[in-house]
DNA sequence: TTGTGTTTTACGACCTCC
DNA sequence: GGAGGTCGTAAAACACAA
């Protein structure tokens, strides 16, 4: 028995015949009624990343090649994709909400869920996939710093410990609701 | 090409909080 | 007990040097 057994937040209504490469994901109309944001066209504003890796300019492919099975409904891999990639429109969006806020609420995260087309699972394990992602970079940087540290005589000094980290309890970001009620 | 290293989804195990 | 947190990990997707 699995314990997510599919629950009616997966949504595995990609194409049927699931031949890769051929589908894209299509977003309907209501979506993205947040931000005016150039769909695919990947183009930040204004928020700055602090993790100074550009998630999407580093790695991506430009906006126009063909994605893979696009990400229109979650699969996992106890069904026939392991796993589905993201567009870039959906991980923008995303990103901008996780820079909003680390911890999404669950307000914020049905509204996410249906402008991006992604269950509130998919939205849930994304925010802790890039929560983990942000603590593997603090890390990173604070290996560097140290081993800066004893490589040269300065001291290492600079934000103290490492706290990218949750900075209050992410329990009550949830239940106070108050921050990103209004984004 | 392809071999290899990195990033991205998705999950299980375990923990905490209400 | 359930929801959501972290941590560790699997495997697909991707970038890029050789």
């Amino acid at each position: 028995m699995e314990p997510y057994a599919p629950r009616d937040d997966y949504l595995y209504t990609l194409h049927q015949g699931s031949s890769p490469g051929t589908s894209q994901a299509s977003f309907t109309p209501h979506e993205l009624s947040t931000t005016p944001v150039t769909a695919g066209g990947g183009v930040f504003n204004n928020y700055s990343f602090m993790t100074g890796q550009d998630p999407f300019i580093s790695r991506r492919r430009p906006p126009e090649s063909p994605r893979t099975p696009a990400a229109v409904g979650g699969k996992t891999r106890t069904k026939d994709k392991y796993r589905v990639v993201y567009t870039d429109h959906q991980r923008l969006e995303l990103e901008k909400e996780f820079q909003y806020n680390k911890y999404i609420t669950m307000r914020r995260k049905s509204e996410l869920s249906l402008a991006l087309s992604l269950s509130e699972r998919q939205i849930k394990i994304w925010f802790q996939n890039r929560r983990a992602k942000e603590r593997k970079i603090t890390r990173k940087r604070q290996q560097h710093s140290q081993q800066a540290s004893t490589t040269t005589p300065t001291p290492p000094a600079l934000g103290g410990p490492a706290d990218s980290r949750i900075s209050s309890s992410p329990r009550q970001d949830i239940l106070s609701d108050t921050v990103s009620e209004e984004y």
